[in-house]
RNA sequence: GCGCCCGUAGCUCAGCGGAUUAGAGUAUUGGCCUCCGAAGCCAAGGGUCGUGGGUUCGAAUCCCGCCGGGCGCGCCA
């Protein structure tokens, strides 16, 4: 049966190029809130109404009678075709049979529900997290986790083939205050004491690894064992959290490896850089930066973001054509030097590579006051610390249930609460109480009556299983997973209202079939949304 | 000062390639369990979409100014 929104679309498309063959405008379709607006409704006759000079009802009455007949010859039946509504919306209602496919799309493809499958997959990257080993994973990494990990599905689930990648500084200056301050704690010095180093590292956890530091004074062995000792937390912390890396990128690599060299030696051959004031310097400015950057210092060091460019290129190299870095706000003055550098090497990489998507701070908020210290960490509260109070399910639900961009308060009395203000239990709820009907003995079944399934509820039920495949395409392409969360909400509402106004378990045997089969493709919608997102889906809560 | 982001119900947030009556959760109030899980459902009240202009037949959505908040403006990473 062929999808009832391409052929509308498609329909759409061919009679707009004949109206306007110049330029023809691209129907949006979409699906209306209000269900007397019909299943899908465009406005493109309000679009053209301009671009024509005519009225919009005429060009909707137009579009209306050349449609109408091409939908029926194509296989759509529709309930009274399409409809003129307002200043010249097309409303199309179909009948009751397609919009009841989707279920059975649903138990058909099973976990395969919504994704795609490309004939060609491209190699794309999410890089995430990459904390540097100094201390415990903050909030800020827990949402860049929860960001990047359901982004990452995102794209799997359009058919990509994704590496989930942490790159993070195990040699820089970073590394040396964090090795000086346990050697600090190692010879009994408290943070603040006279020889304290400077914008050392103060957190508990620094005391924790001095402990096991045999002899205070080789520094070499000391920064060996913190950076064992962290990344080992930060691991378990992630394990913790369901997430997985495919490839932990050292940025000591790049120097041992003459990446970093190779970088500044195109940038001197193309003419890019030039030396002022003992330093070298990179023309930015000729990719739209505000003024030129320092790119080996005086002393004969290179700039942070010197390897930074170097790591995108071995991404390019390693062929990665579609790369999305996670990170904070506080990095977005990088991403117009990271990608000048990359320009200035003239190797062809485009213009807006790599992706970004940047978030903003997270408040925690805890027994109405705002938390900012974390007993282990000192300075900041650690994503471990979340995890403890409010488990792993809420703190994904919630750190991915807000646009990147907005800063947002974590409430954690909220997230805690096992009840009607959980939005994580709720959509959880939804799926335990299906398995809990199937739990009366009744299997999904593989077949049912179409027909049977006529009540308002039932069709919009399927009518939102049938976007589900939409939400996630459009999630994935705009990167924005927070899409899906409340999606997932909506669906499980819908449920949780039909669930209360009608009886699935009823007596007459092919009408508890057609119910059962609703259910256990809504669950299915669930678990596949939910699973996306890293939240497990539940049978019993 | 400059750049980027944000300002929608008491609170937390969707919507923002313009369009059919501004949405949800939470909080408040009132109903619904002899019946598949009440971690649920039904209903009510609550918004000059920061503000002032502009474009448009039509603006929460696009443009400009202002106000308020965040972040960034290192030869730090």
């Amino acid at each position: 049966m062929p999808d009832p929104k391409d052929v509308f679309k498609e329909e759409l498309e061919g009679e707009l190029r004949k109206l306007a063959p110049g330029n023809p405008t691209e129907p949006h379709i979409e699906r209306p809130k209000n269900p007397e607006h019909g299943d899908f409704s465009t406005n493109v006759a309000l679009q053209l109404a301009k671009q024509l000079g005519r009225k919009p009802r005429e060009i909707a009455e137009h579009l209306q009678k050349a449609i109408e007949p091409a939908l029926i010859k194509r296989g759509v039946t529709t309930q009274g075709g399409v409809s003129i509504a307002g200043p010249g919306f097309l409303n199309l209602k179909i009948s009751s049979a397609p919009r009841l496919q989707p279920i059975k799309d649903a138990l058909s493809q099973g976990k395969n529900y919504g994704r795609t499958v490309k004939a060609t997959p491209q190699s794309v990257q999410v890089e995430f997290v990459s904390a540097n080993p100094t201390g415990p994973l903050h909030v800020g990494h827990g949402r860049q986790a929860a960001l990047g990990d359901a982004i990452a599905a995102l794209l799997e689930s359009q058919g990509e083939q994704v590496t989930r990648e942490f790159y993070y500084n195990d040699a820089g200056a970073q590394i040396d205050k964090l090795a000086w301050s346990v050697q600090a704690r190692a010879r009994g010095l408290k943070p603040g004491q006279p020889g304290w180093p400077e914008e050392g590292y103060a957190g508990e956890y620094i005391e924790d690894i001095s402990k096991e530091i045999q002899n205070a004074d080789d520094l070499d062995a000391i920064r060996r064992h913190a950076v064992a000792y962290l990344r080992k937390e930060q691991d378990a912390d992630l394990q913790a959290f369901g997430v997985k890396f495919d490839v932990y990128y050292l940025e000591s690599s790049l120097y041992s490896e003459g990446k970093v060299a190779n970088v500044v030696a195109l940038w001197e051959k193309n003419g890019k850089s030039y030396e002022n004031e003992g330093a070298l310097w990179l023309r930015t400015t000729d990719y739209g930066d505000d003024k030129d950057r320092v790119v080996r210092k005086s002393d004969g060091g290179y700039t942070y973001f010197v390897p930074d460019v170097a790591y995108h290129v071995s991404k390019w190299q390693r062929g990665f054509r579609k790369v999305t870095n996670v990170q904070g706000t506080d990095h977005h003055s990088t991403i117009t030097r990271v990608r000048a550098g990359l320009q200035a090497l003239g190797m062809g990489i485009p213009e807006g590579y790599p992706d970004y998507v940047l978030h903003s701070l997270v408040r925690v908020m805890r027994g109405g006051e705002e938390v900012k210290i974390s007993k282990r960490a000192g300075a900041y509260v650690t994503l471990r610390d979340l995890i403890d109070w409010v488990g792993r399910d809420a703190v994904r639900f919630f750190l991915v249930s807000r646009k990147a961009d907005s800063e947002f308060v974590f409430d954690v009395d909220l997230a805690r609460e096992k009840s009607l203000e959980n939005p994580v239990y709720y959509v959880q709820y939804a799926h335990a109480r299906i398995c809990a009907v199937f739990a009366q003995g009744s299997a999904p079944p593989d077949a049912f009556d179409a027909d049977l399934l006529n009540g308002e509820k039932e069709l919009q039920l399927a009518s939102k299983i049938a976007e589900y495949p939409d939400v996630i395409a459009v999630a994935a392409k705009e990167l924005a997973p927070h899409a899906v969360a409340f999606y997932l909400r909506e669906l499980a509402a819908q449920f949780h209202s039909y669930y209360n106004a009608e009886r699935i378990l009823v007596e007459d045997a092919a009408l508890r079939t057609a119910r059962l089969a609703l259910c256990a493709a809504v669950r299915q919608t669930l678990a596949n949304g939910l699973s996306l997102l890293g939240v497990s889906a539940p049978e019993k809560m």
